[in-house]
DNA sequence: CGCATATTTGAATTCTTTCAATCAACGTGG
DNA sequence: CCACGTTGATTGAAAGAATTCAAATATGCG
């Protein structure tokens, strides 16, 4: 059984048996875990290594001054922090830890080897951040234009699709350990309204969200309700000309 | 005069005159500008080349299936559009010209070149994505946290700060080329409250905005009144330890 | 001057938030 | 095994924010 990290790249392409190994042996395991609620990574921390989720979910987020906090991304596992995050001398957001987490981390030196003499692991590093800036953009256009509940629909098909493709899904139901609270940041909607709203689309038979647990009947009526259209998820192998076999 | 493209790099570190003349050289200008209100790449275009704002004003946007648009993010004289674009097949968004606009071309050839043998415009080129990816993360805190108010009088501190790294204001005063049903699609509001939160804004003396020129009389205070905090910008040199001289 | 585009206004409606309580689930210690 | 504290979910009612629709003004340009 693969790794989600490598296997979320594989979404991108092939890669060979050498490029999974050098991958992976890149990646240094932290010894202890980081708990529920703590940070991976915090605001104006120096860049030391590039943190890489093997297992647990985070989220990005940012404060305004007067205390309102936004949960920027969410951080499944297999998804990496930024590279060329090293550019920067400092964090200009935080990376907490929404379960309990094992990270691994991408020394300096690492990630310059890899990026230098592994052409097709390269491009699957570019992709991967590509992606996440696509998502980023999306989560804009969500938060401008959907309403509360086209927006929560969203975010449940994104987090289905991003987990399928790590082969973290259950036929029709995937883990989510997101609190209402928690969802509420994401959404940029008050924690009231997001349980009025989920009650709605329980109601219509949309989802089913128990003991951290969500159930998508019906994933395409669900996308319909989200104006959810995969194609920025660039799941589709799109360096599959780069394929090792 | 400094092309906008050279300053803005500047924000980063010093770069030497071979080094300017280097990155200059990879643009190649188009012949024509593109008119207000053309595309500069559509959604699902091939991406052929890097383009690279000379000249004018112009907006990332995407739609929703029914309609709906949201603009994801400003481009402003001397930004570039997404590095490492090549590595996905197609466009997931596109880039509209607000005003006539002058766009330069990155080749990949130019820009491999740029990338491998020239570590100083190459890291400055990250830098640049960098602050582009924290500007798309602050889009999504001011949607999912600001107010109307908030946003607005946020989007035109960062308009003027960027301007002014590229030497394009004038005291307290700059270009401002949106209209308010564009400033709509950018706060993702509708353009009847743009129109009545302006008033506002005027009222309370924080703007002037007439004639396609936008005035902040006392920056600090605007920027107390959207929450600004121009450290996402990342304008402070961050590269300087690189710097040529 | 006259058309096209952009801004402004009013009133009614809809969407969200806020505040304050209540209820449910869960783990801990006695 | 149960009381108790904590956290998360739910509810109701009222206030506030933003949208919609339609119409009236302005403004700019040929």
């Amino acid at each position: 059984m693969a790794s989600p990290f490598v296997r979320k790249l594989r979404a991108f392409t092939n890669l060979s048996q050498d490029d999974e190994r050098i991958l992976l042996g890149a990646v240094k395991e932290q010894g202890r875990p980081i708990r529920a609620g703590q940070d991976v990574i915090s605001v104006s921390d120096p860049v030391t290594a590039i943190p890489v989720f093997l297992s647990g979910w985070g989220y990005r987020y940012r404060y305004l001054r007067d205390g309102r906090r936004q949960i920027l991304a969410l951080m499944l596992p297999g998804d990496i922090c930024d590279l060329g995050i090293f550019v920067l001398d400092q964090m200009d957001h935080s990376v907490g830890a929404l379960t309990d987490v094992k990270v691994g981390e991408i020394s300096p030196e690492g990630y310059a080897t890899l990026m230098d003499a592994h052409p097709r692991i390269r491009e699957s590093l570019w992709w991967e951040q590509l992606v996440a800036s696509s998502i980023q953009r999306e989560w804009t256009l969500s938060l401008g234009q959907r309403s509360a509940l086209e927006r929560l629909a969203h975010v449940f098909c994104e987090v289905f699709s991003r987990l399928e493709i790590v082969g973290m899904t259950n036929g029709e139901s995937c883990d989510f350990p997101l609190t209402q609270s928690d969802l509420s940041e994401v959404a940029g909607m008050s924690p009231v309204h997001v349980n009025r709203t989920l009650q709605a689309m329980r109601a219509d038979g949309l989802i089913r969200l128990e003991g951290r647990v969500l159930t998508i009947p019906d994933f395409e009526e669900l996308a319909q309700a989200g104006l959810f259209d995969r194609a920025y998820l660039h799941f589709d192998h799109v360096g599959a000309h780069l394929g090792a076999n």
